[in-house]
DNA sequence: TACGGAATAA
DNA sequence: TTATTCCGTA
């Protein structure tokens, strides 16, 4: 780090969630060395002493106002050493976040964003239990839980789940849940959270906590698909459910103890996967020994999961691999809308700053030096968002420290994207046995999805935009766009997208 | 106020 | 890679 500006203090206990002790060391930050903007902005939001400055937003998970954006940009600008920093700057790093699904824009609330924990906490860290420590965190409503209609078929053999006593979940989570599944309210339009995202987004985030967990995990994390393992990789005593927390509470308690250790790299993101039947693991409330949930409940997350890996395309990977699952059709929040065909506009590349330079600077303008292409853009792309961590505090002069270790379970996710609806009218699931992704592919949070395009696997997984611009770049006849599922999921970009969702 | 492209820094 | 910095556009 640089001198001078190291950081790093840990928030302490009283502010917000915490998060576990690797989510407040620069390192954590994939990719960089030091800490991420969103990493601070959480550490923001859990101080409480910042409250006036930014805060949660009461009433929406993981919606936050920044109060005073000169003064979030001077505090991000410190604890970066750029005095020259401002909101436009932030604000700037704060977009490409959307991208990352990291974050969204609420639309309409000036200097409101949301945090798409889905992506980040949850897929990543399941078993974090970000928590708030005497103070509450100002908003987060609790996750959306869904509904108990689904059907969930014996756990198969394999899974620890025969091995083990059913136990019970700590119900306490539910009570919490409930609060967003209904809220289709304004979020419709809202992308989900949870979409798919690329892989390499769920990877990145991952990024964050795979070295760490590996360690902590003592390395069991590759092993895909063991059943026995479970790992309180971030078992704390004390943790238990907090219902404001967008971490902690989720609608299927045992999703600590369920999921455990998914988290590793190989798996890719799949912590939303129940890769394993529910193994003992962590229970909140269990302190991390012993693990009991309820099947009710694990079918509440089931059906999550089903729900938001349908609803939101989420990657075929992040669909809980039950052997013996059966996976209900899902209607979860159907988009009627969405068997319209993928639509597309083409539009002509913005003059970059590098074209215009280059058309200004050459003379011959209509010959510019690229033919001039389309630049497709597929119709509907919507908002992107996924996760937060936590950081730390501000101020160029901290110190790492350790945290103590405020980590442990965690939640669910999935939900905190409202995904939810429980209810699944006909539409089969994926295949238990195979692949359930298939299943993922389908909703999305794009509308407009072809359900029998023939993408192509790896497609599925890229991000729309990647893709088109793959086929794009692969030749004409990639550039169907049309047809061909080329990009079947989404109409207007995540601008147009926007705008419509304005409107 | 917000978005996102482009170039660039670290 | 993740910002930072600029900037045009809406």
């Amino acid at each position: 780090m640089k001198a001078g500006c190291s950081i790093v203090e840990k928030p302490e206990g009283g502010g917000g969630y915490q998060f576990p002790d690797w989510a407040y060391k620069t390192e954590s930050s994939p990719g960089s060395r030091q800490i991420q903007l969103w990493h601070f902005i959480l550490e923001l939001l859990q101080k409480e002493e910042f409250r006036h400055v930014i805060a949660w937003q009461q009433g929406e998970y993981g919606e936050f106002v920044i109060k005073d954006p000169d003064e979030v940009a001077r505090l991000w600008g410190r604890r970066k050493c750029k005095p020259q920093m401002n909101y436009d700057k932030l604000s700037r790093a704060l977009r490409y976040y959307y991208n990352k699904r990291i974050l969204h824009k609420t639309k309409g609330k000036r200097f409101t964003y949301k945090f798409n924990f889905n992506k980040l906490v949850m897929p990543n860290y399941p078993f974090i239990n970000i928590r708030s420590s005497g103070v509450v965190p100002q908003s987060a409503p609790p996750v959306p839980t869904a509904s108990s209609r689904f059907h969930f078929p014996p756990l198969d053999t394999h899974s620890p789940t025969s091995d083990m006593q059913p136990g019970h979940f700590s119900a306490g989570p539910l009570a919490a849940s409930g609060q967003e599944s209904g809220n289709g309210t304004d979020r419709k339009a809202e992308l989900p959270e949870l979409d798919d995202g690329p892989a390499a987004d769920w990877r990145r985030g991952v990024d964050l906590l795979s070295p760490r967990n590996a360690v902590a995990a003592g390395g069991i994390g590759h092993q895909k698909r063991k059943p026995d393992i479970m790992l309180p990789l971030f078992t704390r005593p004390g943790m238990y459910p907090d219902p404001h927390s967008p971490f902690a509470v989720s609608p299927l308690p045992g999703r600590g103890g369920v999921l455990n250790v998914p988290i590793s790299p190989a798996l890719s993101l799949t912590p939303t996967i129940f890769s394993y039947s529910p193994s003992p693991g962590l229970s909140p409330f269990a302190g991390g020994g012993c693990f009991s949930f309820n099947p009710e409940e694990m079918k509440h997350y089931l059906h999550s999961q089903a729900c938001s890996v349908f609803n939101y395309h989420l990657s075929p990977r992040t669909f809980p691999r039950y052997p013996g699952l059966a996976v209900p059709p899902l209607q979860c929040q159907g988009h009627p809308e969405e068997s319209a065909p993928f639509s597309i506009k083409l539009q002509p590349p913005p003059a970059g700053r590098k074209n215009r330079e280059r058309v200004e600077s050459s003379e011959e303008p209509a010959a510019a030096p690229v033919p001039p292409r389309i630049k497709v853009e597929p119709a509907s792309d919507k908002d992107p968002e996924s996760l937060g961590q936590a950081a730390r505090e501000e101020g160029c002069s901290r110190e790492e420290g350790a945290v103590p270790g405020r980590t442990a379970e965690e939640e669910k996710g999935a939900v905190f994207a409202r995904p939810a609806a429980p209810v699944w009218p006909s539409a089969p699931i994926g295949a238990p046995s195979e692949e359930p992704l298939e299943v993922a592919e389908h909703g999305e949070d794009r509308p407009g999805r072809e359900p029998s395009a023939p993408e192509r696997k790896e497609d599925a997984l890229m991000p729309p935009k990647l893709r088109l611009k793959r086929r794009w770049n692969d030749g004409p006849e990639a550039r169907e766009p049309s047809k061909s599922g080329a990009a079947p999921w989404r109409g207007p970009g995540p601008r147009g997208l926007a705008a419509a969702a304005d409107a």
